[in-house]
DNA sequence: ATATTTCTGTTCCAATCGGTGCAGAAAGCG
DNA sequence: CGCTTTCTGCACCGATTGGAACAGAAATAT
């Protein structure tokens, strides 16, 4: 650790590079947004961008890792809250808040990246929808563990809960995407757990 | 009516063409297809595509418009339902058909047509979201009056209770998009109604 | 029959797409 | 110092993008 590589140091900061390439994926797409517009963004030049992150689809899926880790950790620590009801109003408390965050793009990356595509985006497009399905199966497993536990009642269905939970979210999501604001999405979020769990 | 117009007569039939353009929309959004992909699906050359509908973007309005005719159409004949809790089921179970029925893509046109957009793609994305604002708005009408005739208690949210239908037939869409069966989504919506309305 | 109108197929357009080749610049190593 | 390694900027690639020009074909109107 700490090595210093041989070679002529990259002139750029690569976090900073791929931190404005997901918000521009964010905001228009996989599609939506051109080499040009993302390397303009980076402020490197092209060959700087493959030379460091591979080639565009490479740098979307990077850039989705690093959206899991910043805007989209709210997913990771709902889990962990101590009960299913906990665990579901964190997750989608973080869901509005990730989509109507002042500053970012509306709505989801993980919805609006890529949620449809051509011929040349459909492996992003399928790796988004691996990455939603990845999101629910952790929410199917934490409430199995609730029923487990005798948070939720035995005749609780984990799976459906959790696709529950993911389909408000994704709605919530294209609401912001389409310029719903952060109360009024909280308060949707209220409404759908007012009654839990939905027996 | 039943005029025969002078000139050449087309030799497709226009409907049929604009039905097959709305199909690849909907399948792969409005910047995931091509205009080659679109004449060719058409059975046209581009040229009497752009006599016949102008240009790309206006032949997504008049497929958006098919589409709000054809399989959406259970959203108008829904809010003709006699009260407010079978006006949002038959809603979300017409979410749910339209969402995954068999020979047509999986998903809504008017969530995945165009949910971002880079800048060719803007005036499209804005068509679509509008579409969608227009269609809470009826549900908001018809909940507020639901309220009004007492069908609804006094103190509901008209608004709110509209914004979370739709929030839920927004994710349902995506969820259909990613590869999930008709039976569980409807699970989902059954399960988001047995309290209703969420005071 | 001729004129007019409209549609069709072919050809072509400038612009942009994602991606590369290449020469030089900047670092560590001997 | 030269040598190797890596990064950078520029020019450039073939392919594709949405769109238009144009001549001919097929209909009605006179």
């Amino acid at each position: 650790m700490g090595r210093v590589p041989v070679g002529r140091p990259r002139g750029f900061d690569a976090d900073e590079a791929l931190e404005r390439a997901m918000l521009l994926f964010w905001e228009h797409g996989y599609e939506g947004v051109s080499l040009t517009d993302l390397t303009s963004a980076m402020g490197i030049a092209k060959t700087s961008m493959y030379a460091a992150f591979g080639n565009k689809e490479e740098l979307f899926r990077k850039a989705l890792e690093r959206y899991a880790e910043g805007p989209a950790a709210y997913a990771a620590r709902a889990l962990e809250e101590p009960t299913a009801l906990e665990v579901a109003t964190a997750f989608l408390a973080g869901s509005v808040r990730a989509s109507t965050r002042p500053g970012c793009p509306a709505g989801c990356l993980g919805v609006q990246g890529s949620l449809v595509a051509g011929d040349a985006g459909r492996t992003t497009r399928d790796a988004l929808s691996a990455w939603r399905d990845e999101g629910r199966a952790h929410l199917r497993d934490r409430f199995q563990r609730a029923v487990d536990e005798g948070d939720l009642p035995a005749g609780a269905d984990p799976a459906l809960l959790a696709r529950y939970i993911m389909t408000l979210a994704n709605g919530i999501a294209v609401q912001a995407a389409g310029g719903a604001g952060r109360d009024e999405l909280q308060q949707v979020a209220d409404a759908a757990l007012r009654s839990w769990p939905p027996t």
